[in-house]
DNA sequence: CCGTTTTTGTTGAACGCTCAACTACCTTCG
DNA sequence: CGAAGGTAGTTGAGCGTTCAACAAAAACGG
């Protein structure tokens, strides 16, 4: 059976293409910022925030997984370097041995203080200050039913 | 001078996070479909695309990046793995020396044909599926504020 | 229980991207 | 004209991600 392809109508069309522009021009430029002035990529600082909010700073690598929406082998390989400078370290989990906890040290919380002003910042300037209250709303909403439909179906 | 740094408010908070999710999750689905039905990434079929839409199929390097939004370095690595699948051919630009057409071959419109549909599927189940008219409008309208404001203060 | 399946996390190779450095050519203007 | 500066594109190193394969431990099921 032949399923007839739902091409996109000119609309559609636009708006994906916009989407793309937009979402891909902001990661870039919040990454950038991040790299720059933080020395660390926009993943990586997520994973810090995860951590610092976390109880005792630590978190089962799984959880942090799926906090960061990583997989567990890029989970892994960041770990790795994040212990590599210092600011998380692993600590074998308590209840389970094959389990391990990634936790924040006191280096890697500092770096977190120091990042966050500028990169609140940032994203403060180039996405709200870019949106009107309503659209804020709106992009909410969009987003949420997004990650419902992807993660549910 | 020190400027307090304008922290988020949980809305703005949420929203933020949501986005991240959202974006993130649909970049990395329609990502991996093209990767395992076209075998290229997103970015490679995007820049398919964007020579299938030129005249006599073929840009400039710059104007292709541009189109793409990507560096030039980038373009170039890729459309020197492009050329290597013969998807891709290069040739001298006419009127200036330094420039290089890349030209989309009978080869790469081909595989561009056989991977629009199921590419175009995903992006209408993975997002305009997802919305309301009023939501894809919304987007539409929001992204173009981002574009717009991130590429021009 | 004990074999099977699932879950957890890691590893190494391949790949794509970034960044800085570089060549070659074009443009501008004294 | 000719020097200075800008633009086009490439290159290689380093980094982060993916993917598949793997080891170890837990959970399941007769």
């Amino acid at each position: 059976m032949v399923l007839m392809t739902r091409w996109l109508d000119p609309d559609e069309q636009r708006t994906w293409r916009a989407f793309l522009a937009a979402s891909r021009a902001l990661m870039e430029t919040l990454d950038r910022e991040l790299q720059r002035d933080a020395g660390m990529p926009h993943a990586y600082y997520e994973i810090l925030v995860r951590l610092s909010e976390a109880p005792d700073r630590r978190l089962r690598m799984s959880e942090l997984a799926d906090a960061t929406g990583s997989s567990r082998s890029r989970l892994s390989h960041a770990v790795a370097r994040l212990e590599a400078a210092g600011w998380v370290r692993r600590e074998d989990c308590p209840t389970d041995r094959r389990g391990q906890l990634a936790l924040l040290t006191d280096d890697g919380f500092a770096t977190l203080a120091a990042a966050a002003p500028g990169h609140v910042e940032g994203v403060r300037r180039h996405l709200f200050d870019a949106l009107s209250p309503a659209q804020v709303d709106q992009l909410r909403r969009i987003s949420e039913a997004l990650t419902d439909h992807l993660t549910r179906p």
